[in-house]
DNA sequence: TTGAATGTATTAGAAGCTTATATATTATTA
DNA sequence: TAATAATATATAAGCTTCTAATACATTCAA
C-alpha cells in the first residue's frame, strides 16, 4: 500500500536518502550503505518511518544514475557493503530539496490551515 | 511528473480535498465542486499548488465509492455541477488525515533535522 | 467569432511504491 | 548442532497514483 503504511511518505524518499548522506559523518564527503540507511531511518523516527528495500536499493540505483551519487565496494566481515556518497552535484541537489520540503510543508500549513509549530519534542 | 511540479504533494491530494469539505462554509455540511476545489487550491496557495483534474476525478469518485463522500448533481446557470459534502465517515477521517498530516511533518521535521517553524507569514 | 474561463470526465502511460522472493554470511539461541 | 535472527544487496510482479492529453459543452468578453 503505502511505504511502512505511510502515504504521506510518497515522493520524500530521495529527499530523505539525501538529506542522510548530506550530514557530516566520521568520513568526508560521508558514506553510508543501505542497510545503514533504513536503520538511521527508523532509528531517528522511532520506527515511525520504516524504508524497504524495494524502495530504497532502486532510488539508490536512481540517483547513482542522475550522478548524485558514487559508489565504492568493500568488504567488510566477510560481507559485501556498497557505500553511497554524495557527488558535488548531489550535495547541492540535497540543500535544494530540504529546502523545496520546507517550503511545501509551510504551503500545506496554510492550506490546512494549521497552526505554527512552537514546540516539537525533538 | 508530479502533481503541478511538486513531487511531494503525492499522497497528500486526499487529504486536501477531505479538509477543504469539512469546513463551514455557507451550507452545512459544505458542499463543493470539483473546479471550485481546484481554484480554492490554488487561491489559497498563492499557484504553488495546482491540482490537475487527472488527478482531482478520480480521487471524488474514490472517495465517494469510499462512502466518504456523496454528491448531487444541480443544473447552475445552464452547466451541470456536481456537488460533494461528506458523509459523517467522511468528517472522521477528515479529522483523521490531518492529524496524520500534522504527526508526519512533525516526523520529518526531526529526521531532517529542521527547527520548528516560527513565523509562517500566513 | 474567437478565445478565455467555466465545468465534468476519460484515457494512455509513466513513476513510485509494496510485497515477495533470491542469495549469502554471521551471530545468537534452543 | 540446528534453527533462527540479524546483517547485507538486489530483482520482479503488480498495484496505485499521478501527469499529460483529450473530449465535450456552455458562458462571457474582446
Amino acid at each position: 500500500m503505502e511505504p511502512s503504511g505511510n502515504e504521506f511518505l510518497r515522493g520524500t524518499l530521495k529527499t530523505i536518502v539525501l538529506k542522510l548522506l548530506s550530514e557530516q559523518g566520521t568520513s568526508v564527503p560521508n558514506r553510508m550503505y543501505g542497510y545503514e540507511i533504513t536503520q538511521a531511518v527508523k532509528e531517528r523516527t522511532k520506527g515511525e518511518i520504516v524504508l524497504s528495500f524495494g524502495a530504497l536499493y532502486p532510488i539508490l540505483h536512481k540517483l547513482e544514475q542522475e550522478g548524485l551519487l558514487t559508489t565504492e565496494t568493500e568488504e567488510v566481515e566477510g560481507r559485501l557493503r556498497k557505500y553511497y556518497s554524495l557527488t558535488p552535484q548531489g550535495t547541492e541537489t540535497a540543500v535544494q530539496k530540504v529546502t523545496d520540503f520546507e517550503r511545501f510543508m509551510d504551503t500545506m500549513r496554510g492550506l490546512l490551515q494549521l497552526p505554527a509549530t512552537l514546540a516539537t519534542g525533538h
